[in-house]
RNA sequence: CCGGAUGUGGUGAAAUUGGUAGACACGUCAGACUUAGGAUCUGAUGCCGUAAGGUAUGGGGGUUCGAGUCCCUCCAUCCGGACCA
């Protein structure tokens, strides 16, 4: 009886999938355990050896989990939409669905090959309108709500709705301040009830855009003209195109957002409870970047302009110059509406009444307030009850403080007070004015500011600084290239040198941006102002700030920063050090335990403990505000691509509408093909019936016709009435992450068409216990999916709110690439005769270390370069030590005839080595990413077929841990290969068949079993597999030295193995069974059925009743070890009396003692001190001391 | 540039808590069986040295009776950085 893996696994493969065995109930007694891979993306290359590797992990963890006892849920499935279909299909013009229907064959067939306990019934793919509905049913959740600060949770758009219809957006802020989108409203971000109700229905929507989770905007793409579409970053190669060269340049597009951002704190608060390493939490909270300090509001000292469009000169220019007409024209229309007390109260202060000048709804910088006295330097607000909550204390913050600095003070009264008696306030107001001295008398000029500018077109520069305590620090200001204030501060002088850098800017990425090691930059000619000194400051614009992050600008300090250091160093830009001796002129130092000095109000404090101090008084002065601040943007969720899922959107009259619930999914067309739409459109433009009509209406009685788009229409007894009219469908697709973010929870209930899963399903299986995948999708994925699972559970539709409880990321398995040296020379041509043609070229393949002076079997030639060329599929060619041997290079060119050195090198001589008359030359050995366009790959498939699926997988495991990378090499399957083998002769003779006989084990024997099963159960547990696949190597080498072939040890370690190598068990497990032998022990076998019935407990299991057949008609019995129970461990087997104790001199072992383990500290010493070699190391001297740790080790110091 | 990880024999690695460095394999060498060996079995194998012994976990420094493991510092390699998935 020989291992005849082939047939083993094929035999046993079909009787699994016959059998349904992987099959998984939703409903048990038995504890259950959620086990998933990341999803994979169905690539036409197939698999390589690299990605099955967490693969098998996982499914080793699944299968020990349910010999365990545990209802196991380990499903697999497909992220079937992605750019690389698409891509394929823009060069050969087959259809994604085709290319990745075949894929996901090809997929399936090498994971099937391996041997892993899927339930196949439960495949999901996210490119299937089933799956896609409810990715676009869960978009429109999260289109249909807005993220409530208050209860720091989503919530449904339509509560927002009325509360602006009754109290505005006061208390509900728009959560990005930043975006202004054009139209007047969103200059001032709030307005009032009575302002929501006089919007119409576009700016209505245009405001809630502003709120929902899932929200249309504008974002900078990387465009390339000549292809007519967007790149990825990678596709872009030092501002060009990859493909082709052509030049990409930023362009803003109209795309979909997630409001990712408003889930920032609760993602980082989340990792506290998951169970991911230490390097995962840390980038997530990297990547959220949530930092703390101060935003602050510079003055810039501005070119002095008079205000256009005004016939007059006003006396008193207040308005901040950049939006002033939009400001103005807001303050009109408020003019025109006052609320009732406005009314009264201006009724009261109108017409110098009260002796003072009050103006009414009068714009200050970008704000209006309701009443100002400007030549007393005050402003006055009615407030509606609502402003004393502390929730719009940060806008009113902002204000005031903006106030404030330009020296107001604000006279605030509420609606109740004037409601009572206007004429107590009016009274009060005319008591304050009266103590404040007129401004006209303190200055001759309009200048109102205190620090002495001037407010008129006076813009503000934010700052955002997480290092307030170095503000008298700043030498310099940089802005990002693309800041609004870039057009309006720039000076004439600097116009021209601006401009171009802008240019330049333009045409690189964010990455190349940040990677930038050179400093550039230029000079706007204008200054801003410090707030507490009033220092002026030089604004420049640099690539190295980029807009979206903070403000888009930052405060140069260069004594405390390297870039900042080196910036100042390259301009030229004077250096002020407030640290004293901690800043040595050359280098910055970051700091925060120095002691300011040259800082004003702070010198001689320790830097962090100035930060409080600086910020309170920022706050004081209204200077600036404490401000916590992410690095985390939103995250862009379009693509302008085809393979990917249809947004259920519509748009009318440039409003988007959400199509209804009834009308999903929306399928993807069909399309024949897949070049852009114009405009950076992606393609589902180009197709007329989606931009102008949308779906035609299949009605039930013709559900068979195929609707223009290409899909077929179901019947569901609904029609899609509300497609029609004049609008046009989204053309945007979402990008791969959308399926993504949520197939955890579709596995759990694959087919329902109610619901994306069903609530008590979902509550059943809850988080996913073990998730394996690699780290590359820590922040991308991770964090969305992470996102969407605290969405759905704020929406109650599913009870926990992290979908993975625990998470290991699985290693690369990297591939070894070959490189071989060819030296170029001129002049030389050598076919036929060796002549000498000018322009010729020949080439020379030497080995590795080979100079190009000791090619002394050439004449002197003129050296044309030296190149390195990729030996494809080098890997089957070269040995390990690098060396190709004349023999394997023939023979690749024999079998590789077109790979042959694909470089446009005409032809070659090769130098060979020689060595005891073999021909060789040594070529580059490097260790690359296992990647198809590196030709380093190796299918799985090939070494299933050589070795067999189990040898794969436990060699797999074998190489090393899961976590870490390692580089692929064949030469060790041997080894796994062997021990295989000869686990297979401890049951089985060649000749003599079944050799397990049924005899009492020793306790030499039942030690070696149950060191195995304390070290494989807890190895496995821990996801250390090398060392488990070790433990088995162990435990059968010492089996067969004790020649040992007794069921009661073999069948426990069967079981221990069977996780592993699941064919090579089952087969063994089966022969073991097989009667007439002996008959199976009562109570070691039970099937699945009988365990979702009955309860967990030991005593319950049964022998199984019903026979299965094989597809081929050979009884199997029905009892498969995959529902056999994990032998237990009995430490009584491994207890120990003596151990052989190491025996140090100094720390450095010497000899070793057989010492009994519970002797004491005397007795060891009396014992050590008589041995030989400590004697010889003592040399007659006593110890100074003898350390001993027991069951450890004895040290004696001397 | 930012962030993360990893450096141990010729190779993959082990050492779970500061306690015998190199388990288990590959490869190599020697031997047995054999018509044969890409089968199987036995032995050796970090490096230097006949040996005693010395030396060794990327480099340098530190803590300790004792450091691969802890601390400081430097170096190298790999991975990721928002439209590849």
């Amino acid at each position: 009886m020989e291992y005849k893996f082939r047939d083993i696994e094929k035999k046993w493969q079909e009787w699994w999938s016959a059998q349904k065995i992987y099959r998984v109930m939703n409903a048990s007694t038995r504890p259950k355990c959620y086990v998933l891979d990341m999803f994979p993306y169905p690539s036409g290359t197939g698999l390589h050896v690299g990605h099955p590797l967490g693969y098998i992990a996982s499914d080793i963890y699944s299968r020990y989990k349910r010999l365990k006892g545990f209802n196991v849920l380990h499903p697999m499935g497909f992220d079937s939409f992605g750019l690389p279909a698409e891509q394929y299909a823009l060069d050969t013009g087959q259809h994604p669905a085709e290319t990745t229907k075949k894929n996901i064959a090809t997929f399936k067939a090498q994971l099937d090959n391996i041997g892993f306990c899927y339930d196949w019934d439960r495949e999901i793919q996210t490119s299937d309108p089933s799956f896609y509905k409810w990715t676009q049913w869960i978009f429109l959740q999260l289109f249909d709500s807005y993220y409530d600060r208050q209860k720091n949770k989503a919530e449904n758009i339509a509560l927002l709705i009325e509360v602006f219809q009754k109290e505005g957006n006061v208390r509900h802020p728009i959560p990005n301040l930043a975006y202004r989108q054009a139209g007047p409203q969103f200059r001032i971000p709030f307005f009032r009830a009575d302002e929501w109700k006089d919007f119409d229905e576009k700016t209505q929507q245009d405001i809630l855009m502003q709120y929902r989770l899932a929200y249309c905007g504008y974002g900078e793409v990387n465009w390339c003209e000549a292809l007519g579409t967007v790149l990825a970053n990678d596709e872009v190669v030092n501002g060009v195109s990859e493909r082709g060269g052509y030049p990409v340049v930023k362009k803003k597009l109209r795309q979909w957002y997630l409001r990712i951002t408003e889930y920032a704190d609760r993602l980082l608060e989340g990792l506290g409870k998951v169970d991911f390493s230490e390097a995962m939490k840390e980038m997530q909270t990297n990547w959220i970047g949530k930092s703390s300090g101060a935003e602050i509001n510079f003055q810039v000292k501005p070119p002095l302009t008079p205000p256009k469009g005004e016939d007059t000169t006003p006396k008193y220019q207040t308005a901040h110059l950049s939006l002033y007409s939009i400001t103005k024209m807001l303050s009109e229309e408020k003019r025109k509406n006052p609320t009732p007390e406005e009314l009264i109260m201006w009724q009261l202060l109108l017409a110098n009444k009260t002796g003072f000048h009050i103006r009414r709804q009068h714009i200050i910088g970008t704000y209006i307030v309701d009443f100002a006295c400007l030549d007393k330097l005050t402003t006055i607000e009615i407030d509606g009850g609502y402003h004393n909550t502390p929730e719009t204390l940060f806008y009113d913050k902002e204000r005031t403080a903006f106030l404030k600095a330009n020296g107001f003070t604000e006279l605030r009264f509420t609606n109740e007070e004037v409601k009572e008696d206007a004429g107590i306030v009016v009274k009060k107001i005319i008591e304050f004015l009266s103590k404040l001295p007129s401004i006209s008398r303190i200055s001759e000029s309009s200048k109102v500011s205190p620090l002495g500018g001037d407010l008129e077109g006076a813009p503000m520069l934010k700052v955002y600084t997480t290092r307030p305590d170095t503000i008298f620090g700043v030498d310099f200001m940089v802005i990002s290239p693309e800041h609004e204030l870039v057009e309006i501060i720039t000076t004439a002088e600097q116009k021209a040198s601006v401009e171009e850098y802008i240019a330049h800017v333009k045409s690189r990425s964010e990455r190349e941006r940040m990677a930038e090691k050179k400093i550039t930059g230029v000079f706007t000619g204008a200054y801003a102002l410090n707030p507490f000194n009033g220092r002026e400051i030089p604004i420049w614009i640099s690539e190295y700030v980029l807009a979206g992050y903070g403000t888009g600008a930052i405060m140069g300090v260069p004594c405390g920063d390297e870039r900042d250091h080196k910036f100042a160093k390259h301009f030229n830009i004077p250096i002020t050090n407030i640290i004293g001796t901690w800043y040595n002129g050359e280098e910055a130092n970051p700091t925060k335990e120095a002691i300011l000095e040259n800082s004003d109000f702070i010198n001689g404090l320790v830097m962090k403990d100035a930060m409080e101090i600086v910020i309170s008084k920022m706050e004081e002065l209204g200077i600036g505000v404490r401000k916590v601040n992410y690095k985390m943007r939103d995250a862009a969720f379009s693509r302008q691509r085809y393979w990917g899922e249809p947004f259920p959107i519509k748009w009318i009259n440039g409003i988007a509408y959400p199509l209804d619930e009834m009308e999903l999914p929306l399928e993807l067309p069909h399309v024949e093909k897949y070049t852009p739409g114009p405009d950076g459109e992606g393609p589902l433009a180009n197709i007329p019936e989606w931009i102008h009509k949308g779906v035609k209406i299949a009605k039930q009685s013709e559900s068979s016709e195929v609707s223009p788009l290409g899909a077929t229409e179901q019947s569901e007894g609904w029609e899609r009435s509300s497609l029609e009219g004049a609008w046009a469908l989204e053309t945007n697709t979402m990008p791969g992450y959308a399926g993504s973010s949520w197939y955890f929870l579709r596995y759990m209930d694959p087919h329902n068409d109610k619901a994306f899963c069903d609530r008590n399903i979902s509550d059943y299986w809850n988080q996913v216990d073990l998730y394996i995948g690699g780290t590359e999708h820590a922040v991308g994925h991770l964090l969305y999916s992470r996102m969407w699972t605290k969405f759905l559970y704020d929406m109650d539709l599913i009870s926990f709110d992290e979908p993975y409880k625990k998470l290991v990321n699985q290693g690369m398995i990297t591939g070894k690439s070959y490189f071989i040296k060819a030296i170029g020379f001129l002049g030389y041509k050598i076919a036929g005769d060796i002549g000498s043609d000018p322009n010729a070229k020949t080439w020379y393949i030497v080995s590795n270390e080979m100079k190009e002076e000791n090619l002394d079997f050439l004449n002197p030639k003129i050296l044309y370069s030296t190149s390195w060329i990729r030996l494809k599929y080098g890997h089957q060619y070269v040995n390990s030590d690098g060396k190709l041997s004349k023999q394997n290079f023939e023979k690749y060119l024999r079998e590789r005839p077109d790979e042959y050195l694909s470089v446009n090198h005409s032809s070659f001589l090769i130098k060979w080595d020689n060595r005891d008359g073999e021909e060789y030359i040594f070529i580059r050995e490097e260790v690359e990413k296992m990647s198809k366009s590196k030709f380093n790959v190796e299918n799985p498939d090939d070494i299933v077929s050589k070795y067999g699926a189990d040898t794969f997988r436990m060699y797999e495991m074998f190489l090393g841990p899961v976590e870490m990378s390692k580089p692929w090499d064949t030469k060790g399957i041997e080894g796994v290969h062997r021990f295989l083998k000869k686990f297979w002769r401890l049951f089985a003779d060649e000749t003599k068949g079944l050799i397990v006989i049924d005899e009492q084990p020793t306790p030499e024997e039942l030690k070696v079993l149950h060191q195995a099963i304390k070290k494989i159960e807890s190895d496995t547990e821990r996801f250390s597999f090398n060392t488990a696949v070790s433990a088995f190597m162990i435990a059968t080498n010492e089996l067969s030295d004790l020649k040992c072939h007794k069921r009661s040890i073999l069948e426990p370690l069967l079981i221990l193995l069977a996780p592993y190598a699941p064919h090579i068990a089952e087969e063994l497990y089966y022969q073991l069974q097989k009667p007439p032998q002996t008959p199976p022990k009562e109570g070691l076998r039970h099937t699945q059925s009988q365990l979702d019935e009955e309860s967990i407990s030991k005593e319950n299991f049964k022998l199984a009743e019903s026979s299965k057949v094989l597809p081929f008609g050979e009884d199997l019995g029905g009892a498969s070890i995959l529902n056999a129970s994990y032998p237990k461990l009995e430490e009584k087997y491994l207890i120990e009396t003596t151990k052989e104790y190491p025996i140090s001199i100094n720390g450095k072992l010497r000899t070793t003692l057989n010492i009994s383990l519970d002797a004491e500290q005397s007795e060891v010493e009396k014992i050590v001190l008589e041995n030989e070699v400590v004697k010889k190391w003592l040399a007659g001297n006593p110890p100074k001391k003898l350390i001993y740790v027991k069951d450890k080790m004895i040290n004696v110091v001397i």
